[in-house]
DNA sequence: CTCATCCTATGACACAGTGTCAGAATTTGT
DNA sequence: ACAAATTCTGACACTGTGTCATAGGATGAG
């Protein structure tokens, strides 16, 4: 019986119609601009069908998020398959970040909207749970790496460092360095014209501060910034428009081994 | 005519008992568990009375966030009025937040339950205006100690660096450090510990990255810690019994001069 | 003390949105 | 073609918001 499988799918195809609808009215209206009735006005269907899929609209924006982070995982897992020093591939999970939140801003934002207790609150159980996963898994990775860094001699944690707080704070520098561009007040009224290399050269200096080899003033991290554009990230960037043309001209700047 | 200043320390009065029920609720119950209502109720005044002093119930909550921020302003600048290199009257910064974080976490709670979208979406002009300028002075604060650094020579910053960018991290690492505490996932499940632990450890390895003397392997930072609870922060820190009962006995330990 | 004036407090009201559920509508299998 | 199963719907009961005409209580002059 194939029925149940097409069912199934119309029922996925529905759910993401629901969210595409949902995240629009979010980013153009905000939370309060977000009502049942404008998204069943909007695809049609009515506001019982919509409770079909999701307990609240709470519910929706959690889902939203877990959309998004789920994008941005498949793009940092990815990032750490960069072949290169340990640095330089939590560089690569830096470098993925720093392009979703380019590529898909309106996912970011969404990000940014719904991560406030008045959602969560008032999600589900199971939502919450993907979230928590979703999270779980982004920072095991990064962990992991510095895990790495450690056994292979880059890195040297004093006490009382861990790996857990040195991405603690890797991760608040890129969250909340990425979330101020969306803030109501925005960070150029701070002096900070451009966050996104605020926290580029943040996350360098925290990694330089910690030890983790080779530190920034032995090693060319623009040029491996372009490597890892280059190979990880090569559609991603040209549609950006942030690859130089010739990179792979540029190889001679490759990272000197230790 | 004495009768109209009594009527405006009764109406101020009367604002407090407002908002002091306000955050009551907003602890308890979370954002939607705070409603105009029971306010009303808990205080013995009628809606329409609540609504003289308040635009909305999101008006109520940035008035309460700044009544914190106003706070924690006035210790932070104590803080930086303190005795030291540079790089201690940084610290001496940090030191307040922190401090204010233990002190007054219901305040601290409440900004981060506050911040969000849903809120300042329907916050009034005049209230949000206060927020910006509060934050405002805070940074302003800051970026001069990293001014005077500069100026002093115990600070180089290169390219891209700005201190404006510098402080833009710093902030970072304690704002989201310090709200990981309150969120719906607790930072024990990442695997810190202590994330005010995690902060101080950051922001010290943030400043030594950006090289920022004298760096924390030429100084000792929790000596440091210890003379700034003692000279400006006495009373607060014996209230939390984390000063040393003889901290004045270890000032042979004090930062040796450049 | 009384009354006119002024101001503040009140709660009923109109409105907007939520989540539910009995029954209508549609699809499915035979 | 029809009964059974499934899905969709919108009216309903609620909760909460923000407003406003009016009740109620000060205040000051006569």
């Amino acid at each position: 019986m194939e029925t149940a499988a097409r069912r199934q799918r119309d029922l996925r195809q529905r759910e993401t119609l629901f969210l595409d609808r949902a995240r629009k009215f979010l980013l153009s209206h905000g939370y309060h601009g977000l009502t049942m009735d404008r998204i069943a006005q909007a695809t049609g269907y009515s506001r019982g069908t919509i409770y079909q899929h999701f307990r609240s609209k709470e519910d929706i924006i959690v889902a939203l998020i877990n959309r998004g982070m789920a994008q941005r995982l498949s793009m940092i897992e990815r990032a750490a398959g960069f072949q290169g020093r340990t640095r330089e591939r939590m560089q690569a999970v830096g470098e993925a970040v720093d392009l979703f939140m380019r590529l898909y801003r309106d996912d970011a934002r969404v990000a940014y909207l719904g991560n406030a207790e008045a959602v969560m609150q008032k999600a589900s159980e199971a939502s919450l749970n993907t979230m928590k996963g979703l999270l779980h898994q982004t920072t095991a990775i990064a962990t992991g790496i510095v895990r790495e860094a450690i056994e292979v001699g880059d890195l040297t944690l004093k006490p009382p460092a861990t790996p857990e707080i040195l991405i603690f704070n890797l991760w608040a520098i890129t969250e909340e360095g990425h979330a101020s561009g969306m803030m109501w007040t925005p960070p150029s009224e701070l002096g900070v014209s451009n966050p996104l290399d605020a926290v580029i050269n943040g996350c360098e200096m925290l990694c330089d501060g910690y030890g983790w080899r080779p530190l920034s003033h032995e090693c060319n991290y623009s040029a491996a910034r372009q490597r890892i554009l280059g190979e990880i990230f090569p559609e991603e960037s040209r549609k950006l428009g942030i690859l130089d043309a010739d990179w792979r001209g540029r190889r001679k700047n490759r990272v000197v081994s230790n």
